[in-house]
DNA sequence: GCCGTTTTCGGCCCGACTGTTTTCAGTCG
């Protein structure tokens, strides 16, 4: 018999969610609640197979996962879903979850709704809400009602659903250019983004803004009347929500020059992160908010500027916001006697040295090869590899490109154009050029491109056996918000590329961002090289490659680990043939 | 349900806002 294929993480985390929610709406105590969710987080930051732990239980190991939950998780491989969600599904309306959806509308509302009401759907909800009947419940007005109306009309005939988070790649250059057109601004003192966008994750639901100024009403006004303003959701003394043209959500909070450290930390978060900082602060009587640090036996209260400050004061190292995720980071920055921390030296940004992935008009780029390598060297590159589709340089148009290549790099040296190519890797596994074409170039790079549910795990495995693969490109194909990642056994590819010498690609494309944090950081522990590219098909998206850079410092990796930081000579060296 | 340098029970981060109320529960971040 053939095994099942096991869980995927996040199918594991959806469950845990689920059974969260519906503990909520049967008015479970808070903690148990708290404790499913806290799970499911861990869940989804655990590269490895949570089921494969659980089932050598092992799943215990990590926190927020104990005896009763890893039990759970092995009902799921078992019998594909957890028992007691089995049950109380059976005996919770499944739209009853979906009016917690609705703004303003918690778990304590929608059970109300249902059990002394009888509303179990959607258009009921609506029905009792046009027909004034929620208001006969205590603690209901004809304020939520207009808003459950509200909120229903605009979610359309699908009814409440989750909203789509937007890329880092689409939101972190409208931050940025705000923080800059605040800073501009007369009296303003320092601003930061704060929030999911600092810490870099790859997908956010609103812009956090943190500033300080003499002027504060001022900033505030100015904020909301910035050009590129379409609406302005509130406007108060020290805070101000608008929407943008492109329809991002942002938060300016200004705030008082000292503590500005403390706030910054509080609305960079994580939740999860904030959550372990107070818990271990509050074991040695120290009460942390957003305003400071009270110390409990005194009632002091300690405020500071600066991050870093807030940071030293509780004992630890200051810790990179892409770092901040409850992952084991707060453990790694406890300063020891000597004052230093085991937190680990990160790929600073604008540290690459040169693009190994990236599109000519000799595929499907928009730009020329010329076009491409003036744009790598005003990026201050040292070279780039050039790395067209294979299908397009059959026939001989792999030497025509050669000669190109070599006429440019005479006229632009020391800046050297690598022979590159991005050759796909076919549904048998085989690669759709032969050895001796590959073993004329610099870097080869290959991907999937098709076939996706057909063994991707043991294709990318026969293209690491490849003396001639250099690189895995963009390794689960997935497409934020629009294809789910390839089912690949990404350990396995990891173990692959470690005894191959392969490696791996951070593939920059803002819907892509693949590999992706938890699983670079696994590639990284395991000793696999790091490639941080583009994949730019036009010469104003190399700068892709930062936001790859960024993931690499979600994965916790150095500068050693990423290979494009190195020079074309060292890195040469490194290369399995 | 999880967890432990106050440890196997009894805790579990902190504050703002809103709508509904006359002191607060629920929701949100």
């Amino acid at each position: 018999m053939t095994a099942q294929p096991l869980p995927s993480n996040e199918a594991v985390a959806e469950q845990l969610d689920l059974l969260g929610d519906l503990l909520e709406i049967e008015g479970e105590q808070s903690f148990r609640i708290a404790a499913y969710r806290r799970a499911a987080i861990r869940v989804r930051e655990t590269a490895t197979s949570i089921a494969q732990l659980a089932l050598d239980g092992r799943a215990k190991e990590l926190a927020g996962i104990g005896k009763t939950i890893e039990e759970k998780i092995v009902q799921i491989v078992d019998t594909g879903e957890i028992e007691a969600l089995t049950k109380r599904k059976a005996e919770i309306p499944p739209d009853v979850v979906r009016f917690t959806r609705l703004p303003g509308l918690g778990p304590k509302t929608a059970r109300k709704f249902w059990k002394e009401l009888g509303i179990t759907t959607v258009e009921g909800l609506r029905a009792a809400a046009e027909g004034e009947q929620l208001r006969t419940l205590s603690g209901v007005g004809p304020k939520l009602e207009q808003a459950i109306i509200k909120a229903l009309d605009a979610a359309g005939d699908e009814g409440p659903r989750e909203e789509t988070r937007p890329l880092l790649g689409d939101g972190l250059p409208a931050a940025l250019a705000a923080v800059d057109e605040l800073l501009a601004f007369p009296g303003t003192v320092r601003v930061s983004e704060a929030g999911s966008l600092r810490r870099r994750r790859e997908t956010f639901k609103d812009i956090d803004l943190i500033a300080t100024s003499s002027d504060p009403a001022g900033l505030i006004a100015h904020f909301a009347s910035l050009p590129w303003v379409l609406d302005v959701i509130a406007q108060g003394e020290t805070k101000a929500t608008v929407v943008s043209r492109e329809g991002f959500k942002f938060d300016l909070r200004v705030v008082q020059p000292e503590c500005f450290g403390n706030l910054l930390q509080h609305f960079t978060g994580s939740k999860e992160h904030n959550v372990q900082l107070r818990e271990e602060a509050q074991r040695r009587g120290l009460s942390i908010s957003e305003y400071g640090i009270t110390t409990e036996a005194t009632g002091e209260i300690t405020t500071h500027e600066d991050e870093s400050g807030v940071y030293a004061f509780l004992g630890y190292d200051w810790i990179p916001p892409e770092l901040r995720e409850g992952a084991g980071e707060l453990g790694a920055a406890r300063l020891d006697a000597s004052g230093s921390s085991g937190l680990p030296d990160l790929v600073a940004p604008g540290s690459l040295r040169g693009e190994l992935h990236c599109h000519s008009t000799w595929s499907d780029g928009r730009a020329s090869l010329e076009e491409m390598a003036a744009a790598a060297i005003a990026r201050g590159y040292e070279y780039m590899a050039i790395c067209d589709h294979s299908q397009r340089l059959r026939d001989g148009r792999l030497e025509q490109q050669a000669a190109e290549v070599a006429a440019l790099n005479e006229r632009l040296a020391p800046f050297r154009v690598l022979r590159g190519v991005e050759v796909n890797i076919r549904a048998d596994g085989s690669l759709d050029l032969t050895d001796e074409e590959l073993g004329g170039l610099d870097w080869v790079v290959a991907s999937l491109h098709s076939s996706f549910a057909r063994s991707p795990t043991e294709r990318v495995l026969a293209a690491m056996a490849s003396p001639h693969v250099d690189c895995i490109g963009h390794l689960t194909t997935r497409l934020i918000n629009k294809r789910p990642p390839a089912p690949i056994d990404v350990e396995q590819v990891v173990a692959g590329a470690a005894a191959t010498g392969t490696f791996l690609e951070i593939n920059g494309q803002p819907d892509r961002l693949d590999l992706k944090d938890v699983h670079a950081r696994l590639a990284g522990e395991a000793g696999v090289g790091i490639v941080c590219n583009s994949d730019a098909h036009t010469t104003t998206t190399l700068h892709y490659a930062d936001l790859a850079l960024s993931v690499a410092r979600r994965a916790w990796l150095t500068a050693p680990q990423v290979v494009n930081t190195l020079p074309w000579a060292q890195l040469q060296a490194r290369l399995k043939r």
